[in-house]
DNA sequence: CGTTCCCTTGAGTAGTTTCAATACTTGTGG
DNA sequence: CCACAAGTATTGAAACTACTCAAGGGAACG
């Protein structure tokens, strides 16, 4: 599988925009990022990738595990988003220099870093690559609109469907989907937080899906008899992920 | 004031950036983004900007006005951002191609468009004028990152609080605070779509900032007594925006 | 074998929605 | 100038969604 060939050659980023523009980035420019990600990190769950306020002079790709955005507020933390393997997740520090939030890691998580003066060299050369990593940070504003709408529109069951949709899409995209869902290490604290809810109450959201027939989530692991169903349930519209389909531009529109 | 002379000296782009990283742009550059919005067009309320789905080959400044970022979803369009004068509202559509939402009129506009193949032209030649456009719609992310927060957290009448006072403060920025509010064509009724809440309920959380002598909004204008009361209430910290405070980075230390 | 963390369930309360009815504007045409 | 329509804003009552407080069960780890 093309997958896996991608990995071998490029251990670090080969996740990088899988699914999405990767295929409109050349040989070059997939080994320019590749040799970019230097210091190879592991962290325990829990640890900080970045600290909001904090100056960054380097940003950090997840190469393996989970990681949650939060902002906290009133004393406690809050999660406003969340990164899959093969996210550059805090790219958008390269222009901002500092955050406005908190990147922590959600289980065990090995990542590798890039430093913004190689970044910036490799960039200001490679315009192309410039506009691709530009794309990657968008994609990150793109969700997070859509968890606005959702959060607007949508009660607690059906937010916390559309969150399962749209991980599994997102690592389906980078190779961890599995045929009736998927795994990562989310408990029902954190899947309440992110849906503004409280645990109690995404306890019994969670117990109408199953009681709907729609889908299990124990033991960190989504179990999912009917994908159609569940996306159909939460309205699901898996375009602002731009993947392939409607909104997405193959390698040769890309320029 | 320095915010007059700009405007007369970058008539149609002497808001943009205005308060955050505007000082960090040289003369060259900020008379180059000037050069690039070309043609004007005035709009009239309601009418679209850009389209979900639509190929871009030009981005659009608002020159003067306001517009609303829309998802539809079950036939219903709900508001998940709003810009400001100044903003350049879907830059982003230059590194995406097409957009995930609308971008429709609220009010009369009046805005610029800046050809892609000229953006291209110019910021592959100027890669620090590259990273300040991507750091502005990163700003639109962080503010996405906000909205999610504040949805997941806060009851209607505080949603609407934080609302105001964030628009109060990106208006201040671009030169269009007043010392007790600020002037926006919103109706109860987007203000409710904004906050996830419904027109009804809008309704009564108005009354109630009303009653607690928090603000006045009627006829498309904030009254504010106690601006830090208002601010207070909501739990508003506005380092979100990147204007002067902790999280910005002066002009000499971004490069 | 006992913490500790996570999950579940129940009962009462608070926040929000829905439905319905009633004004208040603004612009339009008679 | 008035009458009318359309969009906007307000209020009340009943139903629903979600929160809080409280208690108990289960798994993991030392």
């Amino acid at each position: 599988m093309a997958m896996a060939e991608e990995l071998q050659r490029y251990p670090r980023t080969g996740r990088f925009l899988m699914g999405r523009l990767r295929d409109a980035m050349s040989a070059e420019e997939r080994a320019e990022i590749e040799a970019l990600v230097g210091v190879e990190r592991t962290l325990a769950s829990g640890q900080a990738l970045v600290r909001r306020g904090a100056l960054c002079t380097a940003s950090t790709i997840l190469i393996e595990g989970f990681a949650v955005r939060t902002i906290e507020r009133a004393g406690r933390h809050h999660i406003v988003g969340i990164q899959v393997p093969g996210d550059f997740v805090d790219l958008h520090a390269f222009a901002l220099k500092r955050l406005d939030h908190n990147v922590i890691a959600l289980g065990p998580v090995r990542v590798g870093g890039a430093e913004h003066s190689d970044l910036r060299r490799v960039l200001d050369r490679l315009p192309h690559l410039a506009r691709v990593l530009w794309f990657s940070t968008l994609l990150d504003a793109a969700i997070h609109r859509e968890w606005v709408l959702t959060l607007e529109q949508l009660p607690a069951a059906k937010r916390a469907a559309h969150v399962f949709c749209e991980l599994w899409r997102r690592l389906e995209m980078v190779g961890l989907g599995e045929p009736d869902g998927f795994a990562i290490p989310l408990t029902q604290i954190e899947l309440a937080s992110m849906c503004g809810a409280t645990p109690v109450h995404m306890s019994r959201a969670l117990r109408s899906l199953r009681d709907l027939g729609l889908a299990t989530f124990r033991n960190g692991r989504l179990r999912c008899p009917d994908r159609a169903a569940l996306e159909r349930f939460c309205e699901f519209d898996p375009s602002y992920l731009y993947g392939p389909g409607e909104l997405r531009i193959e390698g040769d529109d890309f320029s």
